[in-house]
DNA sequence: AAATCTCAATGACGGTCGTCAAGCGAAACC
DNA sequence: GGTTTCGCTTGACGACCGTCATTGAGATTT
C-alpha cells in the first residue's frame, strides 16, 4: 500500500488534508530521514504501538512555550513553524521544521519545559510518542543517543551560522539567503539549478523575523530586488516567487563566504 | 595533595602558569561539571591515560577554524574564546570556554572539521583526549553520549536565545546583558547580590563582536552608562568593571523578560 | 453586494548605529 | 629612553533601517 501526503488547496481555502489511513512508522514516508532509523524493527513497533496521530490545519498549535514536556512530535508531512514571542507578543520565527524532524527532543532530555512554540504553516500530520517510550529506546539503543547528538550538533552549527550572519551581513544580504534557503526546502529531489518558482509557506511577517528585521524593510527590499530583476514576486499575497537566475540571487549573499 | 590552578599578573606581563604537575583526571578541579563525571573509574583511567595536557598563555591558538577534529579538549582550568572570521579577517566571539568544558565533541561527532577557532584568553590548561578514545567510551557507556546530548541542548537553547536578543534588543540592552553575564561568570560560587567588581578578560572590540555592534558603540554605550552611574570602568584598558547595584544594570534589560 | 478584516506596499520622518578620521595612553619593542 | 604599535575614546557625518500612518488588494462575513 502506498501512502502519501496530499493536501489541496481550493477557492484560496485550505481543506482538510486527506486522513492517511494505514499510515504507520514502517510505511512512513519521512522516517529515513528520521532519527529513529536506527532502530531495530522490535524498537521501531514499540514507537509504532505508541504513537498517537495529529493533523494540523495552518495556524494550529502543537505547543506553546512553556508547556511542559510530555513527549516528542515526529513530523511526518508538513510544515511548522518553531517561534519565540516577545513582550510585546510578537514572535520571531527560529527554525521550520520539515517531515522526518523529531520536536521536543531538547526538552525532553533536558527535563524542562518547552522553550518555544510550534505551529503548523502548512497542512501538516504529526505522531506523538510519550516520554517513557523514548527514555526506555534511548537507554536500550545508544546509538539513538548518538543520532539526536549528530542532530543537536547540526542545529547548532545552523544557529551559530545564523548568529554569525545576523552581525556580518545586510538585510539585503539576509533576506537573499532565506529566499535561497526557502527555494533550496521547496526543490529539494528537484534539478534544475537554473531558474526556480515556488509557493512561500511564511508571510512577510514571519520572514522579515526570521532574519531580524520588519516586515516594511523586507517590502523595501523586495521593491528593490524586483527593479534589478533579481526576482519576482507575484500570485495570491505576492507569494509566488519566482527567480529567473539563481546565480544571481546566490551572490547577494555569497561573495562574502568564498574568499 | 590539593591542586589548584593558579595564575598570577605582575607588571602587567602573564608569568607562565604554575605547571599543575600531578594533576589527572581524578584529582581535576573541574571534573565534576564535565560530561567525564558519569563515567566509572575503569573508564576514566582510560582517558587519564590517553590524554595529553597543554598549557596555553593569552593569544595562543588551539585549534582553527577548519582544521579537522583529531579529538576533544577538556578545560581544566583558564579561558579560552570560540571565534568565526569574516571575510575581511575581523572575528566574532561566539563563545567563551569556561573550566569544565569539554571542546570539539561536535566535529568529533558529525566527523567534519572544526567550525570555529578556540584561542586562549586567559592562562589556560587544556586535557587532549584522542578521537579513539571518545568513540570507545561514547559506545561502552550510553551514558556519555546522553549527556553530551544535554549540553548540546544546553547551548543550543542558549544560542537560540542569543538570535533572540539580536533581533529584539537594543545594543545598550544587549551590552547590559553581557556584562551581567561576564559579572556572573567571575563570581560564580561568591554571594553578594548586591555590587561587583571584576576584571574583564576581554577586550572592547571582543565585546563589541559578541552583541553584534562595533568597538566605538561599545564605547559610547559605556559613556552614557557610567554617565547614568550604572557602571563604572576603570583600571589598566579600562578592564575593571564596578557596577554598584546589580539589579539596576539588570533593569536594562531585564523588564522585558518578565511581562 | 456591501462591509469588515487582514496583510502587503509605500511614503515620510527620525533615530540609532556604522563608518571614517583624529587624538590619546599604555604597553612593547628596539 | 625613544619610538612604534595597539587598543580605547571621541567627534562628525550619513546611511540604513525602524516607526508611524495611509492606501490598496484580496478574502471572509453578514
Amino acid at each position: 500500500m502506498r501512502v502519501q501526503a496530499v493536501h489541496v488547496e481550493s477557492n484560496g481555502e485550505w481543506e482538510r488534508t486527506v486522513p492517511a489511513i494505514g499510515t504507520n512508522c514502517f510505511t512512513c514516508q519521512a522516517r529515513h530521514r528520521t532519527e529513529w532509523c536506527v532502530l531495530s524493527d522490535d524498537e521501531l513497533r514499540l514507537i509504532d504501538d505508541n504513537r498517537v496521530g495529529r493533523e494540523l490545519l495552518p495556524g494550529e498549535v502543537l505547543f506553546n512555550e512553556g508547556d511542559d514536556c510530555r513527549g516528542v512530535y515526529c513530523v511526518e508531512y508538513g510544515l511548522l513553524g518553531i517561534r519565540k514571542y516577545d513582550a510585546d507578543g510578537n514572535s520571531i520565527l527560529l527554525h521550520l521544521s520539515m517531515p522526518g524532524e523529531t520536536l521536543g527532543y531538547r526538552a525532553l532530555l533536558t527535563d524542562t519545559d518547552f522553550k518555544a512554540s510550534a505551529e503548523a504553516l502548512e497542512p501538516s500530520r504529526v505522531c506523538f510518542i510519550g516520554k517513557r517510550t523514548v527514555r526506555n529506546l534511548l537507554e536500550q539503543n545508544p546509538a539513538l543517543g548518538l543520532r539526536f547528538l549528530k542532530r543537536a550538533s547540526n542545529e547548532l552549527e545552523e544557529a551559530e551560522e545564523k548568529i554569525f550572519h545576523n552581525v556580518t551581513l545586510s538585510v539585503r544580504a539576509r533576506f537573499a539567503h532565506l529566499l535561497a534557503v526557502l527555494i533550496d526546502r521547496a526543490l529539494s529531489g528537484t534539478d534544475g539549478n537554473a531558474g526556480a518558482e515556488i509557493r512561500l509557506p511564511i508571510s512577510r511577517t514571519d520572514m522579515a523575523s526570521m532574519i531580524g528585521t520588519t516586515p516594511e524593510s523586507v517590502s523595501r527590499t523586495i521593491r528593490k530586488l524586483e527593479d534589478e530583476g533579481i526576482v519576482q514576486f507575484s500570485g495570491a499575497g505576492g507569494r509566488t516567487l519566482t527567480v529567473p537566475d539563481l546565480e544571481t540571487l546566490a551572490n547577494e549573499f555569497g561573495p562574502q563566504e568564498y574568499f
